[in-house]
DNA sequence: CTCTCCCT
């Protein structure tokens, strides 16, 4: 019984082509037929000489499918010619020729062995997802190929999207295949000004009702949007039948979404991701698209992964507007402009992703010089290694250890795999149901902030286990997703080779000294002043939710946060014993001596520390010795601002004569000494004067302007005096001060010099300074010493201005010379003896 | 006002 399908046609050419060459690449949609048709057909391929086929699938649902769906097609058992394996459940028999498997299966198929005997051909369903594993399984598979296997086939699937990328990558032929489904028209439906994305989507379904037949399928980003979207279409009454979709619904509720609706009844879906490729829709004639997907986000400063919003890509919107035409044409309304360019495809996972699983399995290749479709980030890869290294999984030089390879075999992700690889024999039924609970979604059901104690968890699952076979209900808790958790932990008892199953409330550091192993750097330890704030060990802050069941606890692990720049609120977390630090992680703890400045004392202090990571365990005071206050005293100056150190005029004075000589004569090389670039350089210019002080105090006035000279070295100090005089000599015979200018923004403005006119006759012109480039501001003053004029001209002064000047000014001061010609009178700075 | 989807 072999039915034809779009991909039927093109089986022949598929395997015309990979006996010619070992790679391919084929382009189907969805609805080819490509995930059942291909593997059947290569079956009898003369290269494959008897050899297995393994064909990955990103998801367990998809991977059972194909293959109960390929078994009846050969009219057999799942388990004959065709098998699957999943993790904790596989169906393969001595004659299984087919093997579907979940993408994480193949990395534990090739690390146990490498050159994959036996296998004849790989094929990677669905390879446009770029899963992480998809993608690691694809590299590690392409490395056996070019070293060990030049006979292994291997065939990439993949939607119609980045194909030609793909097969540049793997330098491989191309192959395509139309699909089955009808035209769906596209309308792009503008927001209007104020409208949340809820209300334009609202608006945009009743559109939809209007326009076309059948129900109508709507994409939002997340579970709070289709709450507050669904509230406001059933309070408009319509004889309409809403439903939510989502991954936080237990299976039975997604059932009941998918079930057909009452007969006369129109139904509007809102959904999430989940209905973009994982779940078949029936009678889906309209989709209302916002726009919008949800992605992790991994945060290598935290290593915490947080959720963004994002616009979805081009394959995502052509994917979700495909689903309005599987059974006859429909229609896609979107809701963004249609100038948006929106990427071609999903940024793939290895790019984005926390990568210590992924680090694990390089190290125990032992290369990570594979060949990538895109490489991971070498950021994230460091980030990971660190980890690793601090779970115990690798080595100083990053070579994979005798745990890390236990690790590996296990198969849970390294930080729970090192929780329970360290756990005491006893402990190990608990640990089975931890490694279960963590994967999973919270079980518990209720209001969010009393939910955060890990532990509830736990007696969650055992007071449902315990009392399971009487039919007890489990509190408020999701019998469905417990039943889902119990399944899994059992699959790890097997794995762990445990027989019993833990029972009862465990006490009360139990789990938590346990996921200490696990999260290591999540340690946390509550403030003594905010009994609501705790301080992680990676030098992060959190806070708990109000209504915690976890307020009062002093030390934290954390699983779970919410992150945020200032103040991260926990949402799982397990108090634990401070002894296991101790006992189990001694080598994280380091003793050292601090220097400190003390604001409010304004005074250096030193202290030896005890701490683990960025936690201070414990502190004591010690005494200074030598410069140990040095870096204290500094950072005191940087908190307190240049201002604050002791400045003297002459200080003062000799800081704008540098800052002027350095515009005026940038040839000389001069420091910087603007506010900002004296307090960077501290420690080059005032350290070695701070020597032996422990108060700021003590630094004297006098040692700031000798610090500040000693910036500069002979040559430069010769020229300031010479073209950065302190002082000028002005024909009266006196030396007047020259005041340089003391504003930041414009050091290198003319000095003033101060000085009645009658000091200045029989000078021509106005006094230079800076080698002649600079005249300098004359402040021409009255004989009372009133400010007459301002100006940098003297000779235009002597020409224009003098003569009104005289006018003015001789009566009122007769007994001071007024002449008539400046330029040759005798210049002086006293009056005319009284009488004469 | 807590969280898309998956997997060894």
């Amino acid at each position: 019984m072999t039915p034809f399908l779009p991909i039927t046609p093109l089986l022949p050419d598929i395997l015309a082509s990979l006996a010619e060459r070992p790679r391919l690449v084929l382009e189907a949609p969805p609805g080819a037929g490509k995930t059942t048709q291909v593997p059947l057909a290569l079956l009898d391929a003369t290269w494959l000489a008897g050899g297995r086929i393994v064909m990955l699938e990103p998801r367990r649902i998809a991977a059972r499918a194909a293959a109960a769906y390929m078994a009846a097609q050969l009219g057999e058992q799942v388990g004959e010619t065709v098998g699957y394996r999943i993790r904790f459940e596989s169906r393969v028999g001595p004659r299984t020729r087919i093997e579907v498997v979940t993408e994480g299966i193949l990395g534990r198929m090739i690390q146990q062995d490498p050159s994959l005997e036996g296998i004849g051909a790989i094929l990677f369903d669905e390879f446009h997802e770029r899963h992480l594993a998809g993608d690691l399984g694809a590299a590690l598979a392409l490395d056996v190929q070019s070293g060990l296997r030049p006979d292994l086939r291997l065939l990439v699937m993949s939607a119609t999207l980045d194909g030609e990328r793909i097969a540049r990558w793997l330098d491989a032929p191309r192959l395509s295949s139309p699909g089955r489904s009808f035209p769906v028209s596209i309308t792009h439906s503008p927001v209007r000004p104020q409208e949340t994305i809820e209300q334009h989507l609202v608006r945009t379904v009743r559109q939809a009702l209007r326009e076309h037949p059948g129900d109508v399928l709507a994409f939002l980003p997340g579970r709070r949007e289709i709450e507050r979207a669904r509230s406001m279409l059933e309070k408009q009454g319509d004889d309409l039948e809403v439903v939510a979709l989502h991954g936080e619904l237990s299976l039975a509720e997604q059932q009941l979404a998918l079930s057909p609706a009452d007969a006369g009844v129109r139904r509007v879906v809102l959904a999430t991701n989940v209905a973009e490729s994982s779940v078949t829709l029936p009678g889906i004639r309209a989709v209302v698209d916002a726009g919008l997907a949800r992605e992790p986000r991994f945060d290598p400063p935290s290593g915490f992964t947080r959720l963004e919003t994002v616009n979805i890509s081009q394959a995502s919107a052509d994917q979700r507007a495909g689903r309005a035409g599987r059974v006859a044409e429909g229609a896609a309304y979107r809701l963004w402009p249609q100038s948006r360019r929106l990427e071609p495809s999903r940024t793939a996972e290895i790019e984005q992703a926390e990568l210590s699983g992924l680090a694990l399995e390089l190290a125990g290749w032992g290369s990570d010089n594979l060949p990538w479709l895109d490489a991971p980030p070498a950021g994230a890869m460091g980030q990971a290694r660190d980890l690793l290294r601090r779970l115990g999984a690798l080595d100083e030089a990053s070579a994979i250890t005798r745990l890390g390879r236990d690790m590996l075999a296990l198969g849970a992700t390294p930080r729970l795999a090192a929780a329970a690889l360290r756990a005491a024999p006893e402990r190990r039924a608990l640990v089975a149901d931890l490694l279960a609970l963590t994967e999973a979604r919270s079980p518990l059901r209720g209001e969010q902030g009393r939910t955060d104690d890990f532990r509830q968890r736990v007696a969650a699952l055992h007071l449902w286990r315990d009392a399971g076979a009487r039919g007890a209900r489990a509190g408020s808790a999701d019998i469905g997703a417990l039943a889902a958790i119990e399944k899994a932990s059992a699959g790890w008892r097997r794995r762990l080779e445990i027989r019993s199953s833990a029972s009862g409330v465990p006490d009360s550091h139990a789990v938590g000294d346990l996921l200490v192993h696990a999260f290591p750097d999540r340690v946390a330890r509550r403030d003594e002043g905010q009994p609501m704030r705790y301080q992680l060990a990676n030098g992060r802050g959190a806070r708990l939710h109000e209504a915690s069941a976890l307020l009062g606890e002093p030390w934290l692990v954390i699983l779970d946060l919410r992150l945020d720049a200032r103040d991260s609120l926990v949402f799982a977390a397990a108090p634990f014993d401070p002894e296991v630090l101790e006992r189990d992680h001694a080598d994280r703890f380091v003793t050292e001596r601090v220097m400190r400045w003390d604001d409010e004392r304004q005074i250096a202090e030193a202290f030896e520390e005890r701490r683990f990571d960025a936690l201070v365990m414990s502190r004591k005071a010690i005494p200074l010795r030598g410069d140990d206050a040095v870096p204290a005293l500094l950072a005191g100056i940087r908190a307190r601002g240049i201002g604050s150190l002791p400045w003297s005029d002459n200080a003062r004075r000799l800081r704008a004569r540098i800052g002027a000589l350095r515009v005026w004569r940038p040839e000389l090389h001069l420091p910087d000494v603007a506010d900002a670039t004296l307090l960077q350089s501290l420690e080059s210019w005032l350290s070695s004067y701070l020597s032996g002080k422990r108060r700021l105090e003590a630094l004297q006035a006098a040692e700031l302007s000798e610090a500040l000279s000693s910036m500069l070295d002979y040559e430069q100090r010769r020229a300031l005096d010479v073209h950065a005089p302190e002082e000028l000599k002005v024909p009266s015979g006196m030396t007047r001060r020259l005041e340089y200018g003391t504003r930041d923004d414009d050091p290198g403005a003319p000095p003033v010099l101060a000085v009645k006119l009658q000091e200045l006759f029989g000078l021509a012109d106005t006094p230079r300074v800076g080698d002649g480039r600079m005249p300098v501001m004359l402040h021409l003053l009255s004989p009372a010493g009133r400010p007459i004029q301002v100006t940098q001209d003297l000779a235009g002064f002597w020409n224009r201005t003098y003569p009104e000047v005289k006018k003015e000014l001789k009566g009122r001061y007769p007994r001071h010379p007024w002449p008539d010609d400046p330029w040759t009178a005798a210049a002086t700075h006293r009056a005319k003896p009284r009488g004469t």
